[in-house]
DNA sequence: GTTGACCTTAGAGTTGGCTCTAAGCTTATA
DNA sequence: TATAAGCTTAGAGCCAACTCTAAGGTCAAC
């Protein structure tokens, strides 16, 4: 049996994360001490395991309590349960790169049309690109 | 000279945003009527403009009102202060793509490994990854 | 002269996921 | 037995960027 320090070590989570995972239902001490010291068994560290893998490939707390509890009752939840949230993570993932990638091509685009030079920014056609309220209007450099 | 709502509408910003934006340093009016009313001219409105245009690319308020420091006293700045902040925000961007590349790859690689059927989860390759605690060891499904 | 749309302010609330504090109790070690 | 490390709780704070509320004043139209 572990005490909360020992699991945030194994787990490479902090006490504190520990316990606010505990208030929202991720990870449970199966046994307390008389004076309230939380005691971790095996199956609490592989659910605590479970958590912090989930946790790291991107799942929200929300997800991952799902997924606990579909963990909990596999015969009664089908692999479709699971693939949905998989599937849901993924879409989710997608609409943010996608959201990123034309923010990098924006900003590449930017970068291209300005020499960065030590000259004032007085013809900086990143900031007229800016002012123009029409970033399309950008051009690359050509020199 | 525009009320704030006119402002707000010819912006696509709501008024609260304008006024977030004004407590905040992005943007200003003018003039205050009598009674306290903000009133922008068209040089406000560029400036709002301006700013709605740097956040749209994905700079934090925090890089707007440096860009537009440099944009009221361009003389005074280089290119290369610009480039700079727009490099900055491009490296940002990447690091964030490339943890978001990764939760997609993982998650794909777990929605390769799983049928996504009716059948009952009990032996859902999905879980059993994220119990393993290496989602490295899942493998692609060859059915 | 009365609706109703619009404006003002300070300040609180939202989101998600922690992160930390204060004040006090327990346990292990020397 | 003293000290330090570790544990407990409720609850506040943090981050960014809004978003909204309350309570009230203003203004244009009919």
């Amino acid at each position: 049996m572990l005490k909360i320090g020992e699991l945030a070590s194994k787990t490479g989570l902090t006490a504190h994360t520990i316990r606010f995972y505990e208030k929202n239902g991720l990870i449970n001490a199966s046994r307390r001490s008389a004076v309230g010291y939380r005691y971790y068994n095996d199956s609490d560290v592989r659910q605590a395991e479970f958590v912090r893998t989930a946790r790291r490939i991107g799942f929200s707390i929300a997800d991952v309590a799902t997924l606990l509890s579909i963990r909990v009752d596999k015969r009664n939840h089908t692999c479709q349960d699971v693939t949905d949230i998989t599937q849901r993570k993924l879409t989710d993932v997608d609409e943010k790169i996608s959201e990123l990638a034309s923010m990098r091509k924006t900003l590449q685009i930017l970068l291209n049309s300005c020499s960065g030079g030590p000259e004032n920014a007085s013809h900086c056609s990143i900031m007229e690109a800016l002012d123009a309220s029409n970033v399309a209007t950008v051009r690359r450099r050509t020199t």
